[in-house]
DNA sequence: GTCTATAGTCGGATAGAC
DNA sequence: GTCTATCCGACTATAGAC
């Protein structure tokens, strides 16, 4: 087999560029054209190596594109990484209070929506999550036990403790929806785009993004707090 | 060339099964693997027609293609037609009071519920939608210019009424979260399931989530209401 | 209107030189 | 570790019989 990314191999510093080039150009490919459109030789063109180093690298299509789906759960972990385990810190300790709890979701959801519709590089690892999303493949799990869930268990979690509800499916129901609101400018950026005779999403545009869904958070806070 | 559904042909009643059933099967096909991965073989043999049925009624697979999407955009449209119609007509009226703009607005959101998470057809239709979304081809403009577009306006003349805001950009990122707030169980159905525990959207299910939202729509318009 | 046969292109993977 | 050359299978579309 090869070295990983962080092993390197025992004669150079950076054993092999290609790897990596690979990895980075697959985001793109696997992105625009899916698993089966996708081909080696675009990929292998676009990251100026020989096709005959896909099979080498990483056992063939199928293999690289598992180590793709790898690298995008990773860079996605490290946008919310260090929240959610704030957030996990906190409930262990068990002495959050409903407001510190909005205060957290505030954060996590700040976060989110910074990366996904303010960074340029999130349409790129987008597209994968959403294919796998459509029609999951073996890599599926990846993205859900490394990222889906545990977004969710954690805007669950601060949603039950800031509206000082038990755990309960309607409590998961109301973070999907909260999660919905972010990823739809994701999803639909186009239509969104078209819709309102933007350009993209410019820094001001994020902003009011932001604030539309953090206002819309705390309203529903509240009205969950009071019918309990 | 060959003749429409419905202007059938002058010799038999149905003219070509053929033409239709490629239709239905290209949407599951086309949905499941995307226009490039897609294969005329695999049209074809669900259909239980020839290869050749497909260049010689759509012109090719691209034909068949934008005949798919027009077919999609109108299923999609006559979920909501009536429903759009008539906020229309009472927009034109002038005479729309802030409840019933609400009484709308949740009549659509319904609409667009019961379909999109309670309907067995919905998953067909919105694997091609959103692979419009991810990466428009020249058929996107269908879908935009027959649903995305007058859904959006739609929604964001009811939120607005309702709210006694004007008509502004704020108003339609309003409109975009709360659509989002339905999608969202749509494209991360999987996501839902698995983290959830379900094994699919029963009624029970998609009953629950249509009072999540329509509870989340309630007071959203009562705090925008309430701020102005 | 539906079929078979086939042309012409392009896909992924491998072998073996260097 | 990277290259060229090549195999073999699968693709879309067409031609022409029926």
């Amino acid at each position: 087999m090869h070295v990983d990314n962080k092993t390197k191999s025992s004669k150079t510093k950076r054993s092999s560029n290609a790897h990596d080039r690979l990895l980075e150009v697959g985001v793109d490919v696997f992105g625009k054209h899916g698993f089966d459109a996708a081909t080696t030789r675009m990929i292998a063109k676009k990251a100026g190596v020989n096709i005959a180093a896909i099979p080498y690298y990483f056992n063939g299509k199928e293999g690289l594109y598992h180590k793709v789906v790898g690298y995008i759960a990773g860079k996605l972990e490290s946008q919310v990484k260090s929240t959610l385990v704030e957030i996990e810190e906190r409930v262990a300790e068990g002495n959050l209070n409903g407001e510190e709890a909005l205060v957290l979701l505030e954060k996590l959801l700040e976060k989110l929506i910074n990366f996904m519709v303010g960074s340029p590089e999130a349409p790129r690892f987008a597209r994968i999550v959403l294919r796998e999303q459509l029609y999951p493949s073996s890599a599926y799990d990846i993205l859900f036990y490394r990222i889906m869930a545990p977004m969710i268990n954690a805007v669950s979690k601060m949603i039950a403790t800031a509206t000082g509800a038990m755990p309960s499916r309607a409590v998961s129901l109301c973070a999907l929806t909260l999660i919905g609101q972010v990823i739809v400018f994701r999803v639909a950026r186009e239509t969104t785009v078209r819709a309102l005779g933007l350009k993209g999403y410019s820094s001001d545009e994020t902003a009011e993004i932001r604030r539309v869904i953090l206002e819309q958070t705390r309203s529903m806070i509240e009205a969950m707090s009071r019918t309990g």
